[in-house]
DNA sequence: ATCCACATGACAATCATTGTCACCTGGGAT
DNA sequence: ATCCCAGGTGACAATGATTGTCATGTGGAT
């Protein structure tokens, strides 16, 4: 089993590193491609399904993880347990959320990493790494 | 139904601002003030369980909530969709969490709360609010 | 001691997410 | 164009946290 495991993980690399570019997979693309705000698997799920596209919810679901690893969409875990999802720039950000209307806009925050930086250092942590997410309501929402 | 509707959310409110002292509820509240970590709801059951405690795991999860509703205990969702509970100091804070050993630390970040309100005022958003963890690995963990 | 609204707990139900596995398919080799 | 097969798919089952249900228990005011 050694011998070929070589191999296999070689083709895991690269499969991990761009995925095979099937139907559902490029359907998932598009529909995030539209979609400004963050949405849940079986939300995405139930799009492409309403537009006709022939997709499985665990495709749905293992597409989205794909991307989310691969850093092209970013995840929002907020109130309730539910992931969400949403494509996303490349590089560290954060995000300012409308708490009614979904609308997002991605932020930066230099303030930030460096006062987290520092915090962490203050108490010998090492390894640091920070979730950061504004919500507000937005100048269109009541 | 709608005439002893009054009484019944007078009664609701006063219980919300101050829960009963039951013995459960006391057992939840103790074990909350020996941990220094954030735990599950189940593992707090656990606890409490192996205490020889007499309670019901929705018991737990009702007062924890409660807990939560009357910030009491601060509420932190990581990666996976399980939440976890912590008694914490009042007034606003943020955490820095060993993600070895779970050791947690309060720290405040006024500059952090000025940049949020800025970045929100900049894009129009109203009524602030924010999340913000910092995570890392502490000196006492390799 | 009585009373009753709130509280409890065993259990069922919900629901997002993950695992399973037989079948399908993209794309390199022939 | 055809073969081949590793990776991909999807219907379905399984998991696991959380929430709902409801008959029974209990704190504390009267």
């Amino acid at each position: 089993m050694s011998e070929g495991t070589e191999l296999t993980e070689l083709a895991d690399h690269a499969s991990a590193a761009g995925q095979r570019p099937t139907r559902q997979r490029r359907a998932v693309s598009a529909a995030l491609g539209e979609l400004d705000e963050f949405r849940s698997a079986q939300e995405i799920y139930e799009v492409l399904r309403g537009r006709g596209e022939r997709v499985g919810l665990s495709t749905v679901y293992r597409t989205l993880q794909g991307l989310a690893d691969l850093g092209e969409v970013d995840v929002l875990r907020i109130d309730d347990g539910e992931a969400r999802y949403r494509r996303c720039s490349s590089g560290h950000h954060h995000h300012l959320v409308c708490r009614s209307c979904g609308r997002t806009v991605e932020v930066a925050g230099p303030t930030v990493e460096r006062w987290a930086e520092r915090v962490a250092a203050e108490h010998n942590f090492r390894e640091v790494s920070h979730t950061l997410e504004v919500f507000g309501t937005c100048a269109a929402c009541p």
